[in-house]
DNA sequence: CGAGTTTGACCCGCGC
DNA sequence: GCGCGGGTCAAACTCG
């Protein structure tokens, strides 16, 4: 390999990880607001049940193997169990910041990423976060990123973690990525030739150029369009397979 | 020694 | 009615 190709090769790489960075969030987005439709339709449908639960995904080194979520939050685990479908233990934590406080969790490993956590809360708090509590975790939960569902924007340790979140598997975003790899779009095509085009040695100007490119299609309805597309497909798939997802790192 | 965690046993709901 | 599986309890254990 001769080392002008192989630079291109670095170039087209770096170039396609963003793209797919992209359109993950692209398709998070999208998905985040099919279900809140969703969501929107049931509840005109059915009766809103009294209990409330979210469920939040929080990024942990996955060789760590204890159940911590720092969420500001003081929880006593009062019980774990392995369940069914997943291998994982599921551990359960009570509130005990307040007595009689009502909100429980559960904790377990998510089933297809190791890496991330599932945390679902149950009820509502009738007391509010302890800030220094809350530092306390927010300065040591360094190992660990609370996201929201959809977007994987990090999650506001000190709002409440009742907002209306949206319970959303991540792990498709994986299997989308796959399958957009393997079936690479026109916008990629248009992509990689137009980064071809630019013909960029220095590496500020590529990464400029990709910014620029990156900019462009988060703007672009015809790429919305095609992640729609994408996301339906992927909705349809999830209806009929009882796991859509293939991890990606194995 | 007290607070918190672990873990096996038990309970309960659900599907067959 | 029975078996299975998820959720909870509580005694035993660990750690500071």
């Amino acid at each position: 390999m001769d080392s002008p190709n192989y630079d291109k090769q670095k170039r087209e790489n770096k170039s396609l990880g963003l793209m797919l960075e992209t359109m993950n969030k692209k398709y998070n987005m999208l998905h985040q607001a099919y279900l809140l439709q969703e969501s929107n339709k049931r509840r005109r449908s059915e009766v809103p049940t009294a209990s409330k639960t979210s469920q939040v995904f929080v990024k942990m080194d996955p060789r760590d193997q204890s159940l911590i979520v720092k969420d500001g939050f003081q929880w006593r685990k009062y019980g774990q169990k392995v369940t069914k479908d997943n291998p994982s233990p599921r551990a359960y934590f009570k509130c005990f910041m307040a007595p009689g406080c009502p909100v429980k969790k559960k904790v377990q490993r998510c089933v297809e990423d190791k890496s991330y956590v599932v945390a679902t809360y149950e009820g509502q708090h009738n007391h509010d976060v302890d800030s220094t509590a809350a530092g306390k975790s927010l300065s040591s939960s360094c190992n660990s990123q609370i996201l929201s569902p959809a977007t994987g924007i990090p999650f506001p340790l000190l709002g409440d973690p009742f907002r209306p979140t949206i319970t959303l598997d991540l792990t498709l975003s994986g299997s989308d990525v796959l399958q957009n790899r393997r079936n690479p779009s026109n916008v990629m095509h248009d992509y990689s030739t137009s980064s071809d085009h630019g013909n960029n040695n220095s590496n500020n100007n590529n990464n400029k150029n990709i910014e620029d490119y990156v900019a462009s299609l988060i703007k672009d309805p015809n790429f919305t369009l095609a992640l729609a597309a994408a996301v339906a497909r992927s909705i349809k798939t999830e209806t009929s397979k009882p796991s859509p997802f293939t991890p990606m790192n194995k």
